[in-house]
DNA sequence: AGCATTTCTTAACGTACATTAATGCTTTTT
DNA sequence: AAAAAGCATTAATGTACGTTAAGAAATGCT
């Protein structure tokens, strides 16, 4: 149980590596991509104040995901441990059932429904991220963003 | 924990409902899936022989999918209990493993490999499922799998 | 077996989003 | 402060997939 400061643009976590380590952040913002192989990068979450952040693996499996700092930030670095007494079952399942809802978002609403939603369920987000990284979380180009943006009538 | 005979079409779960309950499937094939607002239905996941199907939400809150059988089945009802001693959490980790990959595989490949991908990943699955609902499994219509399938070469 | 229903396929056309490219605007670097 | 690099926006064009519709094949029903 370590605390660390990560600057802003530092990667903590690669593909491939044997990582063991959970993040809590403390102060600023990680996130967690993938690289396709064609080389595109894909946001698969973010992480504020108070989350935790972590490729899910078992902690003798390789990661398959990037983890980095999108602002200077500082975390409490944990081990994954599968034994743990401290593991919290509930936000487990709280977990499985974000990625549920958002494999359902994915398979059936449009770019505009799922910015939307992201709006709604991550407004502290929104304004320190920049358009590029909102797009790539959705899954869509941050030209294809901006158009849906000039649409989409927001509620003053 | 009661063995349960589940007729094909027989829905077991319904949204909205307070389902407490775990499917481990003896033999047949159970899937869920929910229905979105313009009364489409999108196909979760599947449970063959060996494997468990539910609702992941904890078991105070109403469910978000709706379970049936594909084909005639045998199942064994079991209680959700996150205080349970049993509770396999590796496994609940391969299963948020196996969501994030479903989540980047469908923000970054186009359906013929999600296609590809589902045909290597669920080789006995395939050949008992109409047509429709793998579509539905990949986030298509059966038109455009149909298409597809006419331009990739299956490995004989 | 015969009829009805559901499922699969094909094709024409429509739409959401990707790609490419150009331009102005920030932010970073020196 | 100037130069460079990264970022956001717009528009033109391309493509994957949706929608609609029709016919063929498979499945279920009496």
């Amino acid at each position: 149980m370590k605390r660390l400061v990560v600057e802003k643009g530092k990667i903590i976590q690669r593909k491939g590596e044997l990582n063991s380590k959970v993040y809590q952040v403390v102060s600023g913002l990680l996130r967690s991509y993938y690289i396709d192989s064609k080389g595109k990068e894909h946001i698969f979450m973010f992480a504020p104040e108070g989350w935790y952040i972590a490729d899910t693996v078992l902690p003798t499996e390789p990661c398959e995901l990037y983890i980095d700092a999108v602002e200077n930030s500082e975390v409490i670095q944990g081990e994954k441990d599968p034994n743990s007494k401290q593991l919290d079952l509930p936000k487990l399942i709280r977990r499985i059932d974000t990625l549920q809802k958002r494999v359902v978002m994915m398979m059936s609403e449009p770019a505009i429904n799922r910015y939307e939603h992201f709006l709604n369920t991550y407004p502290e987000i929104v304004q320190r991220v920049p358009q590029r990284m909102i797009a790539s979380y959705l899954g869509i180009t941050p030209e294809a963003l901006s158009t849906i943006k000039r649409q989409h009538i927001p509620k003053k």
